[in-house]
DNA sequence: CACGAGAGAGAACGACCGTTCTCTCCGCTC
DNA sequence: GAGCGGAGAGAACGGTCGTTCTCTCTCGTG
């Protein structure tokens, strides 16, 4: 039989493809179950509640998330090129099948108001977000303005892209950051 | 007793209400019923179900934030600045009580993917706004692509300040967007 | 006053959901 | 092989929801 920590992960996954597909509320614990081949019972010694489960896939998504976007920094050696990775983090992310948007904001228009817990989760994560561009800007010398408006264009790119489906987005969110980049002096 | 205009308006306006507040599926028809003080079954004689509920309490936004963003530009004189417009009409919006971010996007996260019409009436009114701000951008001399990047500009700023409980996203985008109009040259 | 159309109040219905419980079966220990 | 702890399968439970139905009352008409 999977260890806990594998019937976790196991768990964690399946939530997340079904939650993620067809939204939160429209998934029964026992779609998940069936998608993940664990029992009920096992599910629920692994997670108290369905609020729970839904806060154990958040952390997952925000550990990918923050993986992917560190990683596309790491491989840029100009510090702005290093920021503006992060929209071509998005480019990629946005051609995947099946995207539909951001897991968080989606979760937040869903819970955020009924489950404090999903929207600390939901703010935590948009708040790490802001903190690694934050850093980023900062590296390349600029305003730490210039940081939250390049927050600003990645949520927005992240909206559009799922709701026009446009997954041009994220190359117009480029061209602009790009634009207040090149506005700012070069400090650094 | 009201007539059918004017107890679709109560039973709108109450539903517009409570799905803003709490979330469309947190909200059960009798919540309705209650706030609008119409019976079920008049309710259901006008919307023959709750989805043509939601979908007319949308139509009710893409109005009223019609009507917002157009007095808003009117407002300016200068063709930049009924561009700019949009984010003081933004800001205003923020700091209202009860603010709780675009109600489109929160219902296109919850519902999007269960029901095509509720995401093609976000389409339509997040297309509407885009097409708003490209006549303006093509007034005021600019490229196209400008526009996109004010729409993202103010998608993005609508779910960090509801997410980050954060006001002030309208002034940041306001200030990237005054560094990409000024970057273009002044073609009209 | 008799009566019928239509309205409101709210009970009722069928479905589903989150959560728990029961039953059965398997593998280990003596 | 007997007994037992723990696991899975899935039935069961209590609650809620969207939707419909029933009952009662009112009111306008003859």
């Amino acid at each position: 039989m999977l260890d806990d920590a594998g019937a976790r992960e196991a768990v964690v996954t399946a939530a997340d493809r079904l939650f993620y597909a067809r939204g939160i509320q429209a998934v029964g614990m026992d779609a998940v179950r069936a998608e993940a081949g664990i029992s009920l019972k096992r599910i629920y010694a692994l997670f108290p509640s369905k609020e729970d489960l839904v806060v154990a896939v958040l952390a997952g998504r925000t550990r990918e998330w923050t993986d992917g976007v560190e990683r596309a920094a790491a491989a840029a050696s100009d510090p702005r090129d290093r920021i503006l990775a992060v929209f071509d983090f998005l480019d990629a992310w946005f051609r995947e099948d099946g995207f539909r948007g951001c897991a968080f904001i989606n979760s937040f228009g869903e819970l955020g108001a009924t489950s404090p817990r999903i929207a600390d989760a939901v703010f935590e994560h948009k708040d790490a977000f802001r903190r690694h561009v934050l850093r980023l800007v900062r590296e390349a010398g600029l305003p730490d303005a210039v940081a939250l408006q390049v927050v600003l264009l990645a949520e927005g790119a992240q909206t559009t892209a799922a709701i026009m489906r446009d997954a041009d987005a994220a190359r117009q969110a480029r061209r602009a950051a790009e634009v207040l980049l090149a506005a700012e002096p070069a400090a650094g």
